[in-house]
RNA sequence: GCGUCUAUAGCUCAGUUGGUUAGAGCGCUACCUUGACAUGGUAGAGGUCCCCUGUUCGAAUCAGGGUAGACGCACCA
């Protein structure tokens, strides 16, 4: 084996192994196990929080696998129609084009141009990313059975009265042609003004002061409210207002939504474009007076000199002219919520058009229950109440866009606008009697992306076919995905396959966190703090990193500060730290917290645990190879250390597998961790040498040595895998031959998962080690101190033996002697005198190192000083505690026996150590 | 306005139903090229567990109230 690991020599080919060798799909015994994947846009790439969410679904997937469940992870990619479109449509713009030029047809073909050309990337980055999904049955929302699902869908929710098509105030985006959801428009708080203006009552007897953030809006004002008991304003109501500028005649009314105190107390009302306003306006049927373009621009319901102006230069027209009129009272700043499309950042308006809804409330009642019952269980448990909060407020989806990219809607209008829906055109024409002289034109509009995303449980599964998949594999086992999209999806997928399958879509959904930079900011281009998971593998050269960070910039005037900012982090760029590197940094970042701040540091130092595996598995191979393991049989003895490790390694599987039950990734990796680089590679390679370096050992001493490192190495690798797919794999080719696994499976990834066996974990063993270790630190402590050179051998005095400890000595001797460099151990009689000496304690007994020569008596007074604080400080605490009279009569027996002992314990230590000054001071 | 979350070492974070000597990684200090590994080893330093009050024999942990911050939903023109 090379002497460092280095990744990039061995993920691209292993993973093309695996691929071939279709280890990826679902074995069709054991359990079913499946994860559905939040189908990435299909012209996107990879980023941080898909490395991170991938990782851990493709780590279950893989322990599943391992575990013998017939596990399936259901791919795909998301056609994201209004991001994929905008992405086309500024290309277009760049050749100075628009969609319009092109028309419809032409447009489409370009959008699958484009996709054929970018639509491999992110699935080609998961490859690298190590994960293990079924790419046999990947699947696209615009496939043919999807939106045939789509489709069916539509029907039968328009069938059952749940979709029906009306005149409604959308969220409107000026920019992109089309109403958007409720969930795509972002509120965000910015500077503005209150307009007061004068509105004069048609009958010359006064005037009403109304104010507004939108004075263009004025123009569609249809009357002016007020509170029905607000006194200062009895005498109006019923009266009839001049509206300045259009000089239209519109009403006072009287509405109890009107709140007295806000302002005058007269509220404009604006049906057309104001949700507020259309409410009331309903209840007093008002005229609904559009006066905005498609762009915003002002339609011809205004007068002439204001048409066809943009709707902020009307605002500002607008004031100037009732300023100049003397309509205008004053101005105020004004803070505000300022509606925009996510996509865009365009200020929304409402806008009065025909769009496509669906009815949730009988959808979202069973939804509901799914979650309530338990049925469904969110992880972190507390983001149900997230989900009930919508949920109980859910207002009616407008499904319509007015995109060209995306599932066409299934509905058809003849000559006099009815519309017919159906599932295709020959089948509203017979169902309805139109025949070929009836004119029908399909609905220009298509549906929104999450409406097909909606449907992904079943529909991947083949519905509405009636398939094996869709009754094995429905509900799926987990939906891994963050919090960001539990009401655009996760709570649209409960409500449809509610509906359609009768079943619930998944049974846990483990919401993860954010990944946000190492200051706790959002990763954004605009901020520059992007990094991308594939850099982390392969690495990047800095120069290309700052122009990857400050190209394609929305606003270039900030490349030059992100630039700056970049080479200040990444002086040297970025490293190749491999796919295992990056995953096993994904899984120990995986807390229950909401927000992940991705730390370099932590990359660096699980690159160096992959080398430290590596390694280790250099030495175990350096020592089982060409040897007997003990493969074939052969009589073997094994080792106070061989028993531990194996106790350890059970102790560690059986924690692991608990934290993996709880979603405690970060658990699960810290466990691992901490197994192999603190006991197996820290204590149980180094206890190895005493046996298989000795001449003295016996042929099976030494057999049950190599037997157990290959194997429990061998078994690391197996524990290990889920999270560290790669360089598991390529030791394990290695090691597999040598262990006592027969196989004929040519991956580790088919290999069962090690199995818990209780009978392993032998507590005395444990004890026994920890006794050694403890005997072994406290001489280097002592060597440490003193500044005793570590290859210096000692002589070691042990006084106040007792009959374990020096059962335990005899069990452990070699390994005391090597691992501390002991020259000898002299065990001392209860009267025999010692010569002044350093000491350690292990439980009661002490070891002493001979001073003579070696030790400097000031430090070992310092050095006893300290421990006898740290030991007195204890004592006192528990001395105080055990003489309360009131802890001693509530607390728990285990307590009270726990802190006697200790006590007891504290005490001798205390007599000890204070004996060791007594002698080192009468020097 | 309603709701959720966070505050622990210089930094990034763990800390189970209340009982630990409050931990890890990175960083820091000293020593060590010992035949797996300097991407390493050994030993160490470093904490007012945000503040206050309470419950309790006992609080980082539970309750109440603050402070600082993050987020979601709904919003008064």
């Amino acid at each position: 084996m090379e002497k460092t690991f280095e990744p990039q020599s061995i993920e691209k080919q292993c993973y093309q192994q695996w691929e071939d060798a279709g280890l990826f799909k679902a074995s069709g015994e054991g359990q079913p196990y499946s994860i559905l994947l939040p189908p990435p846009n299909v012209t996107g790439s990879l980023h941080m929080g898909h490395g991170f969410q991938q990782t851990i679904m493709d780590a279950l997937t893989r322990y599943h696998r391992m575990k013998g469940d017939d596990t399936l992870w259901q791919v795909g990619t998301d056609h994201a129609g209004i991001a994929t479109q905008m992405v086309v449509e500024r290309k277009l713009n760049a050749e100075g084009k628009t969609r319009h030029d092109l028309g419809r047809e032409t447009f489409i073909d370009k959008i699958w141009e484009w996709k054929e050309q970018s639509g491999g990337t992110i699935t080609s980055q998961m490859r690298r990313l190590g994960t293990s999904p079924d790419w046999d049955r990947e699947v696209f929302t615009m496939d043919d059975n999807l939106s045939n699902a789509v489709t069916e869908v539509f029907v039968k929710l328009h069938e059952d009265g749940l979709i029906y098509r009306g005149k409604r105030l959308v969220n409107w985006d000026p920019v992109l042609h089309t109403a958007v959801s409720d969930l795509e428009v972002l509120n965000e708080e910015e500077d503005g003004h209150m307009w007061h203006m004068r509105y004069p009552l048609a009958d010359g007897s006064g005037e009403l002061v109304v104010a507004t953030t939108r004075p263009e809006t004025m123009l569609g004002d249809t009357a002016v409210a007020v509170h029905p008991e607000d006194e200062r304003y009895q005498h109006v109501i019923g009266k009839e207002i001049k509206l300045p500028v259009t000089g239209r005649l519109i009403p006072v009314i009287a509405d109890d939504y009107v709140d007295p105190e806000f302002g005058t107390g007269c509220v404009k009302i604006t049906p057309a474009h104001d949700f507020n306003d259309y409410e009331m306006g309903k209840r007093h049927n008002l005229p609904m007076i559009n006066v905005l373009t498609a762009d915003a621009r002002l339609n011809d319901e205004v007068p002439e000199q204001y048409r066809g102006m943009d709707r902020f230069d009307a605002r500002k027209q607008i004031v100037g002219d009732l300023d100049a009129s003397g309509h205008l009272v004053k101005v105020d700043k004004h803070k505000l919520n300022v509606p925009r499309g996510d996509r865009t950042g365009a200020v929304i308006e409402p806008y009065l058009t025909d769009q496509w809804y669906v009815a949730v409330e009988s959808l979202a009642k069973p939804a509901i229950e799914a979650v309530e019952s338990g049925e469904i269980r969110f992880i972190p448990e507390n983001w149900n109440k997230t989900y009930y909060q919508w949920m109980h407020n859910i207002q009616d989806w407008c499904i319509s866009r007015q995109l060209w990219w995306g599932h066409r809607i299934p509905a058809w209008y003849d000559n006099d606008n009815n519309v017919y829906v159906g599932r295709t055109e020959e089948e509203v024409r017979s169902k309805h009697g139109l025949d070929a002289s009836v004119a029908l034109r399909q609905d220009e509009d298509v549906l929104d992306t999450w409406f097909s995303s909606a449907l992904w449980p079943f529909a991947t599964m083949g519905w509405p076919e009636q398939t094996p998949e869709l009754d094995k594999f429905v509900p799926s086992s987990v939906l891994v995905t963050g919090f960001d999209i539990i009401f655009f999806w996760v709570a649209r997928m409960i409500m449809m396959t509610k509906k359609f399958t009768g079943k619930i879509p998944f049974k846990d959904i483990y919401i993860t966190g954010l990944i946000r930079d190492e200051s706790g900011d959002k990763m954004s281009k605009s901020k520059g703090n992007v990094l991308d998971p594939i850099d982390l593998i392969d690495g990047i050269e800095l120069d290309a990193l700052v122009a990857k960070r400050t190209s394609g910039m929305m606003q270039p005037q900030l490349a030059e500060k992100i630039a700056k900012r970049t080479r200040k982090q990444f002086p040297d760029g970025i490293q190749a730290y491999g796919t295992d590197a990056l995953r096993f940094t994904f899984v120990s970042m995986a807390s229950t917290s909401r927000d992940i701040n991705f730390d370099m540091g932590r990359v660096e130092g699980y690159r160096n645990f992959c080398n430290k595996i590596w390694n280790a598995s250099r030495f175990v191979l350096m020592n089982t190879e060409e040897h007997d393991t003990g493969r074939d049989g052969g009589e073997m003895t094994l080792s106070l250390a061989d028993r531990w490790i194996w106790a350890k390694f059970q102790q560690t599987l059986k924690d692991f597998e608990k934290a993996l039950g709880d979603y405690r990734f970060d658990l699960a990796a810290q466990t691992v961790y901490e197994f192999t680089w603190n006991q197996l590679c820290d204590w149980y390679l180094e206890l190895t040498k005493p046996v298989l370096n000795n001449d003295a050992s016996s042929d099976a001493e030494k057999r049950g040595t190599r037997h157990t490192l290959i194997n429990v190495l061998e078994h690391t690798l197996r524990l290990l895998h889920p999270f560290m797919p790669f360089i598991t794999e390529e030791i394990w080719q290695r090691v597999m031959p040598l262990s006592a696994v027969k196989t004929d499976a040519s991956s580790i990834m088919v290999q069962p998962f090690p199995q818990q066996d209780a009978a392993l974990l032998d507590e005395k063993v444990l004890n026994d080690i920890e006794w050694v270790k403890k005997f072994i630190v406290g001489i280097r402590n002592i060597r440490g101190e003193m500044d005793i050179s570590p290859n210096k051998p000692l002589n070691a005095l042990l006084k106040n033996v007792s009959d374990e400890d020096s059962h335990r000595l005899d069990a452990a001797k070699g390994f005391l002697d090597k691992l501390s460099k002991l020259e000898s151990v002299t065990v001392l009689q209860a009267d025999e005198k010692a010569p002044p000496s350093a000491t350690a304690l292990v439980g009661e007994m002490e070891i002493l190192i001979p001073m003579a020569g070696l030790i400097d008596k000031d430090a070992e007074l310092a050095r006893l000083t300290k421990a006898i604080d740290k030991v007195q400080k204890d004592l006192s605490r528990t001395e105080g505690k055990l003489a309360n009279e009131k802890f001693v009569s509530n607390a728990p027996d285990a307590v009270i026996e726990k802190e006697r002992a200790k006590l007891e314990d504290g005490r001798k230590q205390m007599e000890k150590l204070n004996e060791q000054v007594e002698t080192i001071r009468s020097l």
